[in-house]
DNA sequence: GATTTAATGTAGTGAGCATTACATAAATAT
DNA sequence: ATATTTATGTAATGCTCACTACATTAAATC
C-alpha cells in the first residue's frame, strides 16, 4: 500500500503545507475536499443505500476508477463523510453543557441548538441519527452507530460534570429528543415550529428533574 | 384481471363464510394469513429494502410465481402489511384519547402505550415511523409516509375533541415524542426505560401547556 | 371424461449494483 | 532520455435484485 500514507493526505488534500511538496505520479484530476463535501450532501440526503456510487461518480464528474482510487470504497467514503459530517455540522456540545451550566438549561439549549441544525432543507434531520437505523446487519449503518454511540458518550461525560446524578437519564432523554427532532425535521417541520418542539421537551426533563428533587 | 376480486380474496383468505364456496383452480398451497404475518414481521425487522423477495420466498417455504400470485408484487404487499400492522399493533388511541380526557393526560397514556408497543425485540420501534425515513423517492418510503399521515391525522381529529386550541401543537409533539421513542427501542432500550422517557416526554407538553394558560 | 381455472416448480429474464482489468496519460526521479 | 509512480478512461466483471415464461398439477364446472 502506500508507506508515508499520512503527510501525503496532507499535502495532496489540503495545502496547509508551504512548500508543497509534489507528489510523483499523474495527480489528481479533482479536489478531493470539495468532492468530500459533495458527498456528504448527497449522502446525508439520499442515505447510504439509496446513493449509488454511479450516482457520486455522476455527482462528482470522474470515473470510477477515479473514486475507488481517492475513497477506497463507498463504506470508507461514508466513513470518512460521518466524521467530515461530525466536524462541520456537529452540535456544540460544550457551549450547551458548558460547566457550571444548570442541567436542565444546558439540554434546553442543546435542544435548540439541534432545531436549528436540523432544519429543513435538500438535507435535513441529523445524518448520522437517521444512518443509524439503517438494517442491523448492514456495514453503513453499523458505521453511523458506531459514531453516534460515540457522541451519545461524550454528551453523556459532559453531564457528569453538571449532574452526575442524572447523567444517564438526562442523556438518554437527551438521545431520544433529538431522535425525534430529526424525525420531524425530516417529515417536513419547519425551524421555527422544531424551536418549539424542543423547548416542550427541554420543558419535560426540566419538570421531571424539580419533581423528583 | 380478476372480475370479483374482493368476494374472493374473503372467501379464500379467511374462513368467515360458513357454506366454504369453493374456488376454481388449484387451491393455494399455503395459508394466505399466516404469509401475511410472518412476512409482517420480517418486514418490521428489516425493512423494506433489506427483506428481498427471495428472503420472503424462502421463509414461507414457497416459490416466486407463488408469492407474485398471491401478493401481486413486493410493494403490494408491503402496502397490505402496513396497513395490517396497523390492525394488529396500532396504538389505541380512542382509549388514550377518550372523550374528557384532559389533554395532557390522554398524551402521557399514548406515550406510555407507545412505550409498551415499541419495546424491544426482534422487532421493535414503530413499524410504520421507521419505515417513514426511507428515502424521499421511494416507493416503499411513500407508502409508510401515507400511513403515517392518516395516523397523524386520525390523532389530531381525536385530539381536538380534547382541546382544540392546542390539537396542532399537541399533535406534532405526539408525533415527534412517537418517533423518539421507536428511535430509542430500535437502539436497544428496555421497556422499563422508554416508560420513563415516554412519562418525561409528557411531562413536557404537561408544563408547557400550564405555561400558556 | 373433457374443459376451464388457478397455483405450482423449474429455470430463467434484464437491470442495477459495487468493484476492477487494462491500457494510457501525466507527473517526478534517476 | 528512461524508469517509476500515480491517476485516468473505457469497458467489463460477477452478483443480487424484483420479476416472469412455460409447462405441469390440482381443483371445480360442464
Amino acid at each position: 500500500m502506500r508507506i508515508d500514507g499520512v503527510k501525503d493526505f496532507v499535502v495532496n488534500d489540503t495545502k496547509i503545507t508551504p512548500q508543497a511538496t509534489a507528489r510523483r505520479g499523474r495527480p489528481r484530476g479533482f479536489d478531493r475536499q470539495e468532492a468530500l463535501a459533495k458527498a456528504q450532501d448527497l449522502f446525508h440526503a439520499k442515505g447510504y443505500d439509496a446513493l449509488s456510487v454511479a450516482d457520486l461518480t455522476h455527482a462528482l464528474g470522474i470515473n470510477p476508477p477515479s473514486f475507488y482510487a481517492a475513497f477506497g470504497s463507498k463504506l470508507e467514503l461514508y466513513d470518512e463523510v460521518l466524521r467530515r459530517y461530525e466536524r462541520t455540522e456537529g452540535l456544540d456540545v460544550d457551549t450547551a453543557l458548558a460547566p457550571g451550566t444548570p442541567l436542565s438549561d444546558g439540554v434546553a439549549r442543546l435542544l435548540r441548538y439541534a432545531a436549528d441544525a436540523y432544519a429543513s432543507g435538500s438535507a435535513c434531520g441529523c445524518m448520522v441519527i437517521e444512518a443509524a437505523r439503517g438494517t442491523a446487519d448492514s456495514a453503513a449503518g453499523e458505521k453511523a452507530r458506531e459514531r453516534m454511540e460515540a457522541s451519545r458518550s461524550y454528551i453523556h461525560q459532559r453531564i457528569l460534570g453538571l449532574d452526575a446524578g442524572n447523567a444517564d437519564l438526562a442523556s438518554d432523554y437527551v438521545m431520544m429528543s433529538l431522535a425525534g427532532l430529526s424525525a420531524s425535521a425530516r417529515n417536513g417541520m419547519p425551524t421555527a415550529r422544531l424551536h418549539v418542539m424542543a423547548a416542550i421537551a427541554a420543558e419535560g426533563l426540566s419538570g421531571y428533574l424539580e419533581n423528583a428533587a
